[in-house]
This record gives C-alpha cells, structure tokens and sequence, in this order.
DNA sequence: CTGAAAGCGCTAACAA
DNA sequence: TTGTTAGCGCTTTCAG
C-alpha cells in the first residue's frame, strides 16, 4: 500500500541509503543515480516518512504551539503567521488550546515534548518557574511574557500605552483613566506601569463583558480619555456607555489594545495600540529554529481610527 | 538523556516487551509487575514516544486540520473544538492554513498524509475530483462542502436561509435581495437555491469589504430586508449603507450567516443564521476516529439581534 | 504471564 | 560514489 524507501530502492537498482542520502544529503549522490532515484520516487508517488525520519534523526521537524484559547481574536493572527512561516521551512504545527487551564498546558508540554522540536507557548497561564523546569525537557520559545533565562518575543505594549495616552492628551483630554484587565497580567502590569499618575479602574475581565461590566465606573469617573486592557475591553466599554448615554467619541475617547478584527468592523471604528502578532508568531518561530536562545521585543504603533477625538470643554 | 522503555526495563527487572504491554496492553501482565513497571516509570518520568510507537503499529494518533485561512473568524471556533475533542480521545492535531491557495491546499495534503490518521478537510478550495483522488492516500472528513463518496460534515445553510427570510417577510419586508458570495462557493449556492424569487446581488467576495462594494447595489436596489453570504458582508454592507445615508435597520433590515464574534461585538448587533462550527468540528474529529464513513448535516438555527426590524412603510 | 527476536521506515557511520 | 550494517523507540508475533 503504502510505498516505502525500499521500493524506490529496487525500482531504481540502487541501495537504500543511495535512495536516503538522494533525499537527505543529494551532493553526496552521483548525479546520474540520483536523478534515477528521484525519478522512480517520483514515478511511485513516493514520499518519506517524516515519523521515521524523526526516530533516525531526532529531529521532527514538527512544532508546538500552546495558546490559552484559539477562539480568541488575538490569537488567529499570530497562529496563522507562526504556521505559514514554519512551513516555509518545513515545519509542521500542533496547535492546541488549553482551555485557559494551567494543569491542562503543562500536559499539553509534556505530551507534545516527544513530538516536537520545540514549542511555542503563547500567553502561558502556568508559573514562571513551572515554565522553567518544563523547559528542561523541550526547547521553548515564550510569546507574550518574560521569564528569566528563556527566549521570550515580548511586544511593547508599554511604548504602545505611553503613545495613546500621547495622543489623548494631544486632543486636551486632561481627565484619564486606564480601565485595567485581570490581576496578574504581565500585559495590564506592563501598561499600568507606563500609564503612571492615571486612575486606574478594575481589575475586569479581559473580555467585551468586562469592559461593559466597567462602563459606570468609567462614566462615574468623570474621564474623557480611556485607554483599555485590550480592544475587547474597549469594545465592551463602548457598548456600555451607550447604554448610558455616553457617546464615543463625543463624550469619551476610548484606546484598545491588539488591533484585532472586530475592532476594526466596528462602528466607530476602535482607535487603538497595535500589536504586531504576525511578526511575533514568524520571530518565535524564527528563534525556536535557530535554537538562539535571545530574546525579542517588537515595536507597537498606535492606530488612530474614530473611537477617539477632541476632548469635550 | 532522554529516557526509554528500555531504561524502565532495567529499572524494573523486566523485559522491554513487559515495560511496552504495561502500557499498550495492561490485561495482559501481571497486576504486581504492572505496578512495579508503572512505579518505574513513573519514578523515572518515562513518556512513551509517540512517533516511535506510529512507527510500528501504523497509527500516529494524530489528525490534520487544514482550513483556508485560520484568521478567518469563521474557523477559530471550529478549530478550537475540533482541537479539544481530540485531545479527549488522545490525538494531537496539525493546523494548517492554505491561504486560500488549492495549490498549497494539495501539497499540505500529501506531507500530511504519513503522519496523520486523517485529515479534516474544511471548506476545501481544491476539485472535488481531486480531493477524491487524494482520498486514496489518507482518510478525510470533508467540512462544509458535499462531496460523492467521502465522508461530510455540513451546516444546513438552505434551512438558514429560509428561516431568515421567514423573519424578513414575517418582519413585512416585501423587497428582498440575497447578496451572495463569490462564484464557485457550495454555500453561496446552497443559499440562493433556497432563497427562490429571491433577486440575487453579485457575486462578492465573501469579506468585509465585499460587503462595502455591494452597498451601492444593494441601495440601489430598493430592497429593505437582505440576506448577506455570511457576517462579514453583512457587516460591510452595513457599513457602506451607512455610508450612503441608509441606516440599518431603520431603512433596511441585514441578516447574516455565521454568528462570528465581530457581529456580536457589533453595533447594531448582527441577526444571523448561526452555524454550528464547534458542533461540526467535533463531529468531524468523531467521524475520522470511528471512520464510520457516514455524513452529516447539522441544523442552523436564526439568531434575532439588532439589525433586523420592521419594514419601512 | 514473560522473554526473545524481528521489524516499522529511515539515517548514519564505516567500509569498500 | 555506493553498499553494509546498525540502530532510533516501540510493538508484536512466537516460544517458553
């Protein structure tokens, strides 16, 4: 059924290893015989087994890549990225989704670890020194968080923050507000950190509910200008404040986080920091191969759209 | 460095056969071995290697997952259930993302082929003749679109679309229009054979902006009560009736199909046929692990929101 | 119930 | 440049 190295073999009067090394090392193989070889490969429909390559080489070829969940917007860009570029290099991926579960990421690791080459693990919820010890049996490359000794591709978000509170105050907002997202992100941290002397409000969920849940809080506040944990968030708080009788942007400006696709359908369309999820896919990528072990961080920019304008007076 | 069945061997003073049986086929050791060859294991941290053991009894446990764009915000649920479903039975799965391009679809298809037990098709862009063909290499289970003799996972779009055009007329619209998807799609056309009388805009590409271009159209058309080839449309429709002075649904009611997340983020929130994407993604993993061969139809269901309203009189 | 041995498809020294 | 020979880690007859 299935047409394995030794077939291409006997159909092209040569030995295996002859058929392995036209495959795998083809400057080692006359050419003659090797066009011989890939012909009758050809002509058989013959492909290599990556499996047991794998088990000869101990390499795989295949890589993982964990996110805490792949219905998240955020996530799809970077996935797709890291996918396509890994291909480009003969990579396939695993993709899984852990649910927002620590117990079920680091099973995940520790059954993909065999599997693969290296794993990309993307926003982990698991402990920084849980990482670190898994990092033991499996090359890990960490998006979106930085854990001391381990390559990480980190986006600045805190330059993002400092350019739309920038841009805020550009149109004579003076009252501000950062409507934060869950305790514990290294994300909200890095953003509350940059956005020194603004009320911040929550902790909220990281989602549109959170940011409708934060819509009296943010009205009662008296702000004018809001920057949100994330475009969800900023979304979420729209639709509240509507419900309040705020309008965006006439009342209050609101600043997102992530550029994801929602908020550029939406109506006013969402100004806000973009994060340049596809590069960071291609870069933990790039980094897992080259088996560098540096660490990156990627700029972000500020998308003005409709969801801000001129402070009220 | 890494450790084996054989280092669990020596560990416990068995056989490799014994270590491989504990785990593969435990009725057929002795409990007292058995548990002496798991504490072993256990102790040593012992992972059976997964291509090692696909290598020999011909089953990789893992699947394929090949969809034409994964930024698309159609796919990520369905990837996400497909995905966690598998992991339930013990697979791990492969994503891919064709970019739309059949070429790369075919070529994703045969690398795939050795390392997978089967492959979940969604809304393939390749021949049915050809993915027919390929079918001889590896098992399928085709999603969203009806193909002779393989196994399909569809969403009864036409009973989308009739209950949608129900609301519509329920809703007094008497002017109707389908503003469909670009040519060649199964579920373009699906829908415009259920919507009969029905005058037809486009086609349009099956984006936000398609839905954008077909404004003017639609405006033009003196239809109050539309049907889009999916949200995304509708969304961009929405947008560029906007544009043109035409509010939704104040002046013309907008449906869609899908129930993407953008829609529901959206304002007016969209009214669509929702389809059942995490239901079909696991319902695709069932059918390639029973390989059952059988196909199936899910139901849609009209979700009512925002956009749709009483016709204008 | 357990051990011995062959083999899955491929690669990688080592010879020739 | 090509063939020989061992494995990679695991499963699976076949004996015992």
């Amino acid at each position: 059924m299935t047409v394995t190295i030794r077939d291409v073999a006997r159909a092209s009067g040569v030995h295996v290893s002859t058929v392995s090394r036209s495959f795998s090392a083809p400057h080692l193989v006359n050419q003659a015989t090797r066009d011989r070889v890939l012909a009758a490969a050809d002509q058989l429909g013959y492909r290599p087994n990556r499996a047991a390559r794998a088990l000869s080489t101990g390499r795989t070829m295949n890589l993982g890549l964990i996110v805490a969940d792949i219905a998240n917007p955020f996530f799809p860009p970077l996935i797709k990225a890291a996918q396509g570029h890994a291909r480009t290099h003969d990579y396939h991926v695993f993709v899984a989704d852990t649910d927002e579960d620590p117990a079920t990421e680091e099973e995940l690791i520790r059954t993909l670890a065999k599997q693969v080459d290296g794993v990309l693990l993307c926003s982990p919820r698991l402990a920084n020194d849980t990482i670190a010890r898994l990092a033991e049996d499996v090359p890990f490359v960490v998006v979106n968080r930085e854990i001391e000794g381990l390559p990480c591709v980190l986006m600045d978000v805190a330059q993002g923050a400092r350019l739309a509170l920038e841009h805020l105050r550009g149109l004579g907002h003076t009252r501000l507000a950062y409507v934060r997202g869950p305790a514990g992100s290294w994300t909200s941290e890095q953003m509350r950190a940059a956005a020194t002397g603004v009320p911040v409000i929550g902790p909220n969920q990281p989602t549109a509910q959170g940011g409708l849940a934060a819509a009296p809080a943010v009205a009662d506040s008296g702000a004018t200008g809001v920057l949100a944990y994330n475009d969800l968030v900023a979304l979420g708080l729209i639709e509240g404040l509507a419900g309040l009788g705020v309008g965006v942007p006439g009342d209050v400006s609101v600043i997102g986080v992530d550029d994801i696709l929602p908020g550029r359908l939406n109506r006013p369309k969402l100004t806000t920091v973009a994060m340049p999820t596809p590069a960071a896919g291609r870069a933990a990528v790039d980094l897992l191969m080259d088996e560098a072990g540096a660490s990156i961080t990627l700029p972000t920019s500020l998308i003005v759209r409709e969801s801000t304008g001129e402070a009220p007076r």
